[in-house]
RNA sequence: GCCCCCAUCGUCUAGAGGCCUAGGACGCCACCCUUUCAAGGUGGAGAUCAGGGGUUCGAAUCCCCUUGGGGGCACCA
């Protein structure tokens, strides 16, 4: 049997870091056995879903590289695959008509108890120490009372009844797992006295309708999958598998939320984040290969990827270890490729620079892929690339005299070695402004003065890009140009000599 | 409160009775490389395998209990 899977994500936020997971974990079952990945908008909720949500998800979805097999229609676009419609919203008369079944054969019953009386129940449960459960107040209605609630008007929801039993089903990553439907909380609604279905009802339909064979979710439905298959049986249909992901934690170990950690996709997107290193690290949360190899592409993970060896334990979310893996990533990148990916992040850098009031430069056609080999190594996330390299973008740098002496100097050897690698710099033809002519020149100074060569190019470090840590300082100053080195040469040198004006002259 | 799930270094994990004086990775610390920062290399600290009982010649691995943690119990998804 050839596995049809789906990641039903609900549009009522941006796609999350948890939703993520399961639909990679989803979409590795389904291809590793050559099955169907499915996608299904679960937007009951209509409340809290919005279109703005939904476009997140899929965006997210795409991004993360997984593409479905089936899903809704997109932009104008028709639905694909043999069971649409895929969006809950539009298969209500199918939810509809499941429940009159479920109704006619008694195996449902209207209820209709008031928002008030069930609330009075909680409470007196609540009181009592009882789970909170329904009381099967319209259980067993006669149909004279019935009657008589239809012709006061009095709006009714569906009611699915939960026998007595003991639910059995065998988790593909659990192991058996057995549920007493007493802990279910009673008669479920399917139907809100509005007509409109609810969640583990549309599910249920879904779920069976659209001919899913493993249901592969998080470990928050575990609870709920007695209900899930109840409905399935008394829709006359086949129960699927189940596979309970770990849940993704907090650092506190609970639950993933975003009021404790960065959540949405989507952020993680706009910081830089490669999908290549994010796939790979929700892959490892919650899986392993078993050998010690860690770096998987996501088709290296479709071939790996075996569910037996998901493991049940809640996994910790670290961004350190994403990043690691992320940098990975980045630095397995072809240069163009990177120098593509980069171009928005630097652009993005540069508009905010200027929306401060900074005067900027924009990057020459091309100069990116130039700049490539020197951040390659460097970049965690590719939202970095500002941090390392806005000085050769920016009108002015940020240079104070105190940041221009290194730490073994003063600030009068600086001024003397600034003017003296000015002058050799200047020496330096502009055609022949490259790394291999510099760095001869520029250490011959060094050992003529007695400087050690660390001290000279830390002053001229910090007086061409005012930062202490940068790319190599030969590649940076053929990055920056002949020009502008030598003017932000003497842009230093003439700060020194003000500094020492004012401090002999005060 | 009730039900369910889980439990190996700080974190992600390997481990399916002897190969474990518990392996790898992130992070951390040293050292090497080195013009800074990274990257890379080498080494180190770090887990009495939550605790207690069994089973067994032998248990991180199987069973039971305890503890701890998490999740679920809606006319939310």
């Amino acid at each position: 049997m050839t596995p049809r899977v789906r990641i039903a994500p609900s549009p009522t936020g941006p796609l999350h870091i948890g939703t993520a997971r399961t639909a990679l974990f989803n979409y590795l079952y389904a291809r590793h056995h050559g099955g169907t990945f499915m996608l299904r908008v679960e937007d009951t909720d209509q409340a809290r879903s919005t279109l703005a949500y939904e476009r997140d998800i899929l965006d997210g979805l795409h991004w993360l590289g997984l593409s479905w097999d089936e899903g809704p229609e997109v932009a104008g676009r028709p639905a694909v695959g043999p069971y649409a419609p895929y969006r809950q919203s539009e298969r209500t008369q199918l939810y509809r008509e499941a429940a009159d079944r479920l109704l006619q054969q008694d195996r449902a019953y209207a209820c209709y108890c008031s928002r008030e009386q069930l609330e009075a129940d909680k409470r007196a449960q609540e009181a009592a120490h009882q789970p909170p459960h329904y009381v099967g107040r319209c259980a067993s209605l006669t149909p004279e009372q019935r009657r008589l609630n239809e012709a006061q008007g009095i709006a009714s929801a569906v009611r699915f009844r939960v026998g007595r039993e003991l639910v059995a089903f065998d988790d593909l990553i659990r192991g058996r797992v057995e549920i007493d439907t007493t802990a279910l909380g009673g008669d479920l609604v399917i139907l809100r006295s509005d007509g409109t279905p609810l969640y583990h009802f549309t599910v249920a339909v879904d779920d069976a309708t659209m001919a899913i064979t493993h249901v592969i979710r998080g470990e928050d439905h575990l609870s709920n999958t007695p209900k899930h298959i109840l409905l399935f049986r008394a829709l006359g249909a086949d129960v699927p598998q189940f596979a309970h992901l770990p849940l993704i934690l907090n650092a506190d170990r609970t639950k993933m939320s975003k009021r404790k950690s960065q959540t949405a996709v989507s952020d993680y997107v706009a910081q830089g984040f490669v999908r290549e290193g994010f796939v790979n690290y929700l892959a490892l949360l919650g899986w392993a290969s078993g050998t010690e190899e860690e770096l998987f592409s996501l088709d290296e993970l479709v071939e790996r990827f075996e569910i037996e060896r998901v493991h049940s334990g809640g996994a910790v979310f670290d961004r350190e270890r994403l990043e690691w893996l992320n940098g990975q990533w980045i630095r397995r990148l072809g240069p163009d490729d990177l120098a593509e990916r980069l171009a928005g992040f630097l652009a993005a850098e540069l508009d905010a620079r200027e929306a401060a009031g900074a005067r900027i430069r924009r990057p020459a056609q091309d100069e990116i892929r130039t700049l490539v080999p020197l951040v390659q190594e460097r970049l965690p996330v590719l939202g970095a690339i500002g941090d390392l390299v806005d000085f050769l973008f920016l009108g002015e740098i940020a240079v104070t005299p105190e940041m221009l002496v290194p730490k073994r100097w003063d600030e009068r050897t600086t001024l003397e070695a600034l003017k003296a690698a000015r002058a050799t710099i200047a020496d330096v033809p502009p055609v022949t402004f490259e790394a291999d002519e510099l760095e001869p020149p520029l250490r011959a100074l060094a050992d003529e003065r007695g400087w050690k060569a660390g001290d000279l190019f830390m002053a001229i470090r910090v007086a061409i890009t005012g930062r202490t840590a940068t790319p190599p300082l030969f590649d940076t100053l053929v990055a920056l140009g002949r020009d502008r080195t030598l003017q932000r040469l003497e842009d230093g040198i003439r700060l020194l000599e003000t500094e020492k004006a004012t401090v002999t002259g005060g």
